[in-house]
DNA sequence: TGTCTACGTTGACACAGATCAAAGCTCCTG
DNA sequence: CAGGAGCTTTGATCTGTGTCAACGTAGACA
């Protein structure tokens, strides 16, 4: 089930935690110098996942979690009859895995939307050196407190927006995550397919197709296969704040 | 905006974690004798929370997580045009709070459904505890982990199932949770309006109304008002995994 | 005991988004 | 560079749930 780890996987040491220009969005946030030091030590593994492959899948024993160095990953959960329910995309500082701490199984799959490459964390050695270093305990407390606010922010999503506000929410969600990271703020490719955003959002493809040829023909963005712009970002906003009664 | 709290709500150490029947769903879940009185030590205050009243509002500074000693929660999410989300409904031996840990601020509201009374663990002496006590903070994890998990859930629910799966994936997870209690799986009167369960499932009240009848027309259940019997646990499980291709 | 208010039920109808279907675009592979 | 697979777009139609409206029920309170 786990992708065989070669010699080239396993740089170790080189580029550690306190080399990495992730570090102010990643589980480094907040420590000294010194506590980063140490954090070098339990993160010294990295995992190279190809675009498509499984970075775990539901009901592997879990062991680590996993911060993203480089690439895009999905999470989903399958259901018997084989509906999706996308539950995130995450990018390059974000954190896979925590799902799996309450039952010693993942309880999703991951998968790499792109050739990706993460840090593996083994999570029996984070809570160990979180008992040493307070800041690290309490930012790992907050990013998981942020995913459960995530997640209530999918809720809300799913729960009460039509489909263009989804879609809306969306695409903003995601530009302020790329500007996080440096890049464009208006102009990205989406690593994921219709029916993934669809998922995601609670849509069939085909509405996020027609959503999408919407907000184009209202000039809120220009559309080419994965390439987005956006042309109005204040517009997108509006689409959400504004409701008829 | 907090409640103001009177002598009686502070009757300390009586019936601290280590006599609390709930130890076993709690916080304390894995903990030696020694560790519980440890725990006694950190939960020592108890806030009396009316129903209809809020333990903690959207924006309230974080300070403390709450243990359900007794009673029934909700917690939502407003938009600014009075739309409501309901995140999740919170009974005995349940955490709230988790949300306000990464921003130090609540990002939701809890309100009691019912006279209610939970045990406030201030957040930064969980943390000084946690990093003495192993068990407690990998069990602190696992709750964490579990609303994650919980709310995943949720998200499939909202995201794919149609209206009679979501209110018959709602009724079981009661029922497994009142079982859990020592209460009866079968019989048990809601704490919520309609109106608040269709906020929840994403759904409006006039179609949990009609799920209720139309389960009770199919012998699934009995509905009076807020009381539910269920007749036929299997046939709701069997909503829940037969869907017409 | 009557009335008020909040909550719940039911019916008729409307509509957002699903479903079904066909065709176009891109990129990969041989 | 031909063929095919996977993804996307667009149109036509269908349907589950929302919306609107009326009425019913139960508990609170004067």
């Amino acid at each position: 089930m786990h992708a065989r780890l070669n010699a080239l996987s396993v740089p170790a040491l080189r580029e550690a935690c306190s080399q990495c220009n992730l570090r102010e969005l990643c589980l480094p946030v907040g420590l000294s110098d010194r506590e980063l030091g140490q954090l070098d030590e339990l993160v010294n593994l990295r995992r190279r996942i190809l675009r498509g492959q499984h970075l775990y899948r539901g009901n592997d024993p879990f062991e680590a979690i996993y911060a993203i160095k480089t690439g895009f990953f999905k999470t989903d959960v399958l259901l018997e009859d084989g509906r999706e329910q996308v539950t995130g995309f995450q990018m390059a500082g974000e954190i896979l895995g925590l799902d799996g701490i309450g039952s010693e199984k993942h309880t999703c799959n991951a998968v790499a939307l792109e050739d990706s490459e993460v840090c593996v964390i083994p999570f029996t050695d984070l809570e160990n050196y979180s008992r040493e270093i307070g800041a690290l305990q309490h930012h790992f407390h907050k990013v998981m407190s942020r995913e459960i606010v995530r997640d209530h922010g999918v809720m809300m999503l799913l729960g009460i927006m039509r489909a263009e506000e989804r879609l809306a929410a969306f695409l903003l969600n995601l530009s302020q995550r790329f500007t996080a990271r440096g890049y464009s703020p208006t102009e990205f490719n989406l690593r994921m397919t219709r029916n993934e955003i669809g998922s995601y959002l609670g849509l069939k493809l085909e509405t996020v197709s027609r959503a999408f040829s919407r907000f184009q023909e209202e000039g809120l963005i220009t559309v080419h296969q994965k390439h987005i712009q956006i042309l109005d970002v204040a517009g997108l906003k509006k689409l959400l704040s504004e409701r008829r009664a």
